[in-house]
Parts: structure tokens; C-alpha cells; sequence
DNA sequence: TATGAATGAGAATTCATTCAT
DNA sequence: TATGAATGAATTCTCATTCAT
């Protein structure tokens, strides 16, 4: 049994403890410099791990890298799931829902990163993942819930995709974080200020929520 | 335009035709497998070029990257410059400019590819370069107008500000199908089949022109 | 003998258990591989046995394969013993002779390879073992005795040293065996097939018996 | 053309020249040491040539290999086929030709334990190389008419298959002499010497031409 | 006896870049 | 402008071996 062991102060063999350091320095490398310049000697440094212990562990550069995706999406999902968004009106359902997403991005950069990343590469570590397809969010269908409860109260209008309408409040708050740099550089104007932030907060909320209300003309 | 050149024999103007195809095979690369994964040797390989030119040319590596940024972005505001806005109903112009951004995205996925590199490494090219910034698009004061027009008209709710309807016009996007890949293997649900495009774009120009109405209750 | 242990439980008399699995997983892998490209960790493995075993009873790498080839050596000479060629005619004892060495050359390839190897570092483990040199052939006087005997009854040369017929049976059997993928490589003709295999044993028959008889013109 | 180049001392760009020069360091590393125990850092220190260069122009350690393999066969081919067998007494041709294989053998040990690393890999790397199957020895045709020869001048026996005289020649110097370390080891007996050489190639040019006269009885 | 974790030196291979021509 | 040869510093990965338990 593990919790056997003596609490001493950083057992120099514990297995899950190696494991754990050399997963966060990775995840703080690849999120750094993307997965081709990510490098096997920071890592293990910025473990303190011995560099033969990622191999040990992770087998190579690219499992590891499916390793850290794992991890950080098990994360996210963990997050997700502590979020309850039925008992409460509707509306009230899809601000929270905007505001943990765009929350969650802003203290996870390093989600953003590694996704792109990983899409860079096609996808292709993921694909091969078993445990990731098994992280398919619960979320979609209470969102599902939230909609049609709103459907039926008649504050929200009907036949919307739940996938689709998750896949916009995460693009809306995703892509403005992710392209930050760029966008600030090419537009002139910072857009990581708090100020900056808080619009765009609010700007999102209304393009969801406006666009959910009944009475539509399009 | 190319054909500008003297047709003379083998090598007619060397000069721009090897730079170009560098610039090309470069582009093809950098999309591929990042700033960190891109190969020079593959580069200069694809080009049918010697290896050295490439640093005749560009510098180096990170030379030849900025001046793949570089040009992306003037193809994608040279095709922003063909589109008219201004002289059509407001909401026809919305649907427009979400068409094109869709579809240009759509056709150049190695525009896609780049910005994720270029911001992975946090704009660090992008800032350093002066041509750059003057692509700032003028297609944010064009949105304006057209927002404008449309608040006058009593079509469009005011006070929306064009860099961030912009901004989410282009996340909606973007988002879709840079994360394609991880999307569909997430949610078992491939995304890449043209029904499914269609659906995506009839569901962001509903988000969108949902959220302009008039009559709003957010 | 294996069947002195006691027929108990799982681990019966473990150490004796985990050497010999040592020892032969080590045999299949410096046999397949040499000396250079034997992998440690693979021999562990196959012997399902831990690696720091290895080192418990062995040495280290090297003394393993000390070990292997005085193992490998033992069973041959073993084999040998088994061997009366005494009490038949002295053309029976060759032909005798030919027979097991080249069958016992085709029933055991790891002890080509493990030779092979050693031959490729200059014999330095053997020349260090004792017990290695004790293993010294005791055949080469007997096969002194076939010849004599042979001599005297006249159907044999006179004056053959007994030590260059052995190698030299040796010799035949050994290399077309060990080349034995390289000449069908080379000479384009499959020479590990059975009627291959016939053939070739009468060929060293005859040529061994041919030189013997006596009558001779050089 | 090649030799347009000025022939000052050791050109430092010359291609050819460090070709060789990395073919010559690794025949010598290969064969001490084996492919699995060669060092690629030895063979370019060796050749004084920078250690990218061995992979420019060979690919990799087994393809550096596989090209010292087959320059070594082509060198003894190239021997082979100075060796002019047929104007003279058949018994004299294969007194030349045992002369010549074990002299060779003597004097390009290398050849001796290229082979033997070549056997251990199952000749792997030559069944892949269409230029070694083309080095397939034409000497076997030449002996055929020695012995066809021979026969009808009736001093030797008729019905032998040169293939596998052939064989017996190589494997009789080949085996003495690629084991000699084992051998003089387990039989206290130093073989290398140059008395025991001498009656070692007296041996076995007995063997094979006793094999071959005529009036046997077997 | 046995084990899983750990190690440091070193292995093959690759990289962006530069030199001589 | 262009080229093939060359370079040295890294880079990923592997090895035999040892430690703590």
C-alpha cells in the first residue's frame, strides 16, 4: 500500500512523486515552446528528475506530450464537472458557463497552448488516446438541459445545437486569449489589460445571450 | 505578376523565382510541423534550392518565419480589400464578411497554422516587424460604418464595438477549425464533413445577426 | 540434475531457478545479438527475472557471458562423451565424427553465434576462464586412436595429426553453416534446405574419407 | 572532372577523398569491434573527418556498414580475379587457389571478422544490397573447369560440384584462422605461430587434393 | 534473495549555420 | 547568385550499473 510509506520530507523513490514533477515540468515546457521545441533536457531538469526517468515513465518525448494532454484535459473536465448549472434560471446558466470558460482559459494559458499544439499536429496524439475520448465532456448535454428549459420558459429560442453553441463560447473566449499577442500587435491596442478583459467579458455574454433570446428576426 | 519576366531560357530572373519558392515551400513547412518543427533542410529541399540561399535571403530560420507571417498576412488583407461592405443592406454585409472570413479560413488552413505558431511563441515575431503592423486591416473602421448603418436603420443594436464583433466574427471561425481535429476526436463527431461545415456556418451567422437585432432584453 | 529439487509450490529453490533463467535467456540473446548488441534489460526481461539479479550472480555483462560460453562449451564436450567411436571400424568412427558435429552444429546455432562472438574479441573471456580450459576436448586422443588403429589396418594415411583433422571437420561443418546466409546471399542458392543439407554432409564425407584412404598421389 | 583539382596536401574538401578516408576508419572499427559495439565517434575521429559527415554520405551506422561490407567483397573479387587458374596442371589450380585463400585471409583479417558480425545479423544487410549479389564470384565457373579438367586428364574424380569445393577450401582456412583464439586457447596449443601456419596450409592442401585423386574407396 | 526506482555517462543522430569555390 | 561539403553544438534516447528497501 502506498500510504505506508514514512512522510518524511521528499522521498528521494517515490514513484508518483517523480511521476507528477516530471508531468508539471512538461506541461509548463510544452505549453512554453510547443511540442518541437519543447526540450527532454528542461524537463527532466526542472523535474529534478533524472532524464532516463521520463523515458522510464513516459516511454518518449511525443507519450509524455500525450501524457501532459491527458492531464490537462482530465483537468479541465474535472473543473466542468463541479460546475452546476441546473438548478438556476436558464440565463443565469449561460453567464456562469461563459464566465468559467473564459475563467478557466485565463488561469490555464497553458491549456490554450497545448491544445494548439496538439492541433498543429492534427490531433494525432489524441486520436490515438483512449483515456481522452473517454474525457468527452458531460457538459454538452446539460447544456442541452439549459437550453431546453429555456426553450420551454420562452426566454431562449428553440432548436439550437448544444455541441455547436459550446463550440462558440469556447472559440469566443479561446481565440481572443490564444491570439492576444498577435491581435494586440496588429490592432495596436492591449488587449490583456483588466479593463480590456472585463469588455470582453461583457461583450461575449451579450453575443451569446442576444443571440439565444426569443424574438428573433434573422 | 509573374509573367512580367523575359521568357528567356532556363534561368530567366533566378533572383525573385528562388526567393519566392523558398517562401512557398517555407510557408508549406512552418504550417506543417511549427516554428520549432519545421526543418531547414526540408525547405530548401521542397524549394530546389541550395541550402544557403535561404540564409542569403531571409537571414535565418527565424528570418524566413517572419517573412512567411508577413506575407500570409497581406494575402489575407489583400483578399479583405477585394470585399465591398458598404454598399448593401447592414445585415447582408454581416453575412458576407462572416462568409469570407469562413471560407478564407476554410482555403488556407496554413494561415491557421501559423498564427497558432506565431502565438505560441507570443507574437514575438509579429512585434518586432514594422510591414506588419501597417496591415493593420482597415476592415475594423469599414465594420463600423456598417454598424453604424445598421444601428441607424434600426436593424442593429448600437454601441457594439467593431473590434469585437471582429474579433468574435473571426474566433467563430477560427476556433472551428484550427481545434477540428481534437474536436471531432473528443466528441466522436467528425466536424470536417461539408454537412457539418454548412451547419457551422449557418449557426455563427445566427449567433451573430442574433445577437446584432434590434429588441434585445439582455 | 533438475529433478533432485523438491517438487513444492511456486518458488521452489528460487536462486537455482533464477540463474538458470538467467543463463539461458542469456544465451538466446548474446547468440541473436553478440557480445556489443546483447541488451541487458532484454535478458532480465526474457528470464523474468530482475536486473540487478544479473549482476548478483553474474558480475556484470561480461562475466554473463563468460558464463554463457563456458555453459555452451560444457555441452558439447558433454555430447562428446556420449560419443564411443572406439569399438567400430575406424572409417565407421569418422563418418561417426562428421555426423554428430555437423548435426550437433545444426541442432545448436546459438553455439555458432556465441563462438563467432567470442572470436571476434580475440578469445579474451575464454583465455581468462580456468574452468574453460579444462574443458580441453578429450576427443582429440580418441580420434588419435581411430587414426592409428586406422593406420595399422591400412585403410587410413599414415601421419595425420589428429588436431588438424578435428579442426578441419570442424572446419566443414562450421563455416557453411555459420555463412550459411551470406553464400545463399551471395551464390544465389538456398543452401539451408534439407536435400541442401544432405548434400553437403556427403560432400564433407567424401572429402574427409577421400584424404584418409590410403593409396595416396600428392 | 575530378582530377582538375590542384594537388596540394590533403584538399580539405574533397569529397571523394573524405568518403574513403570514413570507409577505411570504419572497416577497421567494424571489424575490431563488431556493428554492435563500433563506435561512430571512433570512425570519424578516425577518418579526421567531422562525425555529420558519415551520415551525409551513408545514411547511418548500417549504412555505413553495409557500404564496408560490400567494399569488402569487392576487394577480394577484384584479388580473385588477378588469379589466373586455368593455363596450367589442374593439380597445380587448386594448389594456387588454396595458396591464395588462406594468404588472403592472412593478410585481411578484417574481411574474416566483417563476415562473421555479417552472419550474426543473418546477412541482413547484404540480402538488401543489389551491389554485393552482383560480386557473386565467377571463380566457381573457373574451378568448374579445373575440376572438369582434371577429370578427364584422370587425375582427379569426376562428379564434383564446385560450389562446394569451393565451400570446403573457404571453410578450411577461413574456420583455422577466424577462431584461432578460441582454438589455441581451449587447446593450450598457440596456432598462430608461423611453423603451425606452415603445417596448417600443408594440411589442408593434403586434405583437399587427397580428396580429389583418383582410385578411391570409399 | 528479490525488487522497482534511479543514475550518469555515452550512444546515435540531427540541427541550424557557414565555408571554399 | 549559387553550390556541395563541412561544422560543432545540441538533441533524443539508451546503456550498464547501483541504490534503498
Amino acid at each position: 500500500m502506498r500510504n505506508t510509506k514514512p512522510a518524511s520530507g521528499r522521498p528521494p523513490r517515490d514513484a508518483e512523486r517523480t511521476r507528477a514533477a516530471i508531468l508539471e515540468a512538461a506541461t509548463e515546457e510544452f505549453a512554453r515552446h510547443g511540442l518541437g521545441g519543447a526540450r527532454v533536457d528542461r524537463i527532466s531538469a526542472a523535474a529534478g528528475a533524472n532524464k532516463r526517468m521520463l523515458y522510464y515513465y513516459f516511454g518518449d518525448k511525443e507519450g509524455l506530450f500525450l501524457a501532459v494532454l491527458e492531464a490537462a484535459y482530465a483537468r479541465i473536465r474535472n473543473a466542468e464537472q463541479q460546475l452546476s448549472l441546473v438548478d438556476m434560471p436558464p440565463v443565469e446558466s449561460i453567464r456562469k458557463l461563459i464566465r468559467f470558460t473564459w475563467n478557466y482559459f485565463l488561469e490555464h494559458p497553458e491549456f490554450i497552448s497545448l491544445l494548439n499544439s496538439e492541433n498543429l499536429h492534427r490531433a494525432s496524439h489524441l486520436r490515438r488516446s483512449r483515456r481522452a475520448r473517454r474525457l468527452n465532456s458531460p457538459l454538452i448535454e446539460t447544456l442541452g438541459l439549459v437550453l431546453d428549459r429555456g426553450g420551454r420558459e420562452g426566454v431562449f429560442r428553440t432548436g439550437v445545437d448544444p455541441l455547436q453553441l459550446y463550440i462558440s463560447i469556447a472559440a469566443l473566449c479561446y481565440f481572443y486569449l490564444s491570439n492576444i499577442h498577435t491581435l494586440s500587435s496588429i490592432f495596436g491596442r492591449d488587449l490583456a489589460t483588466a479593463p480590456a478583459r472585463s469588455a470582453r467579458l461583457k461583450h461575449m455574454t451579450d453575443v451569446v445571450l442576444g443571440y439565444l433570446r426569443k424574438e428573433a428576426i434573422s
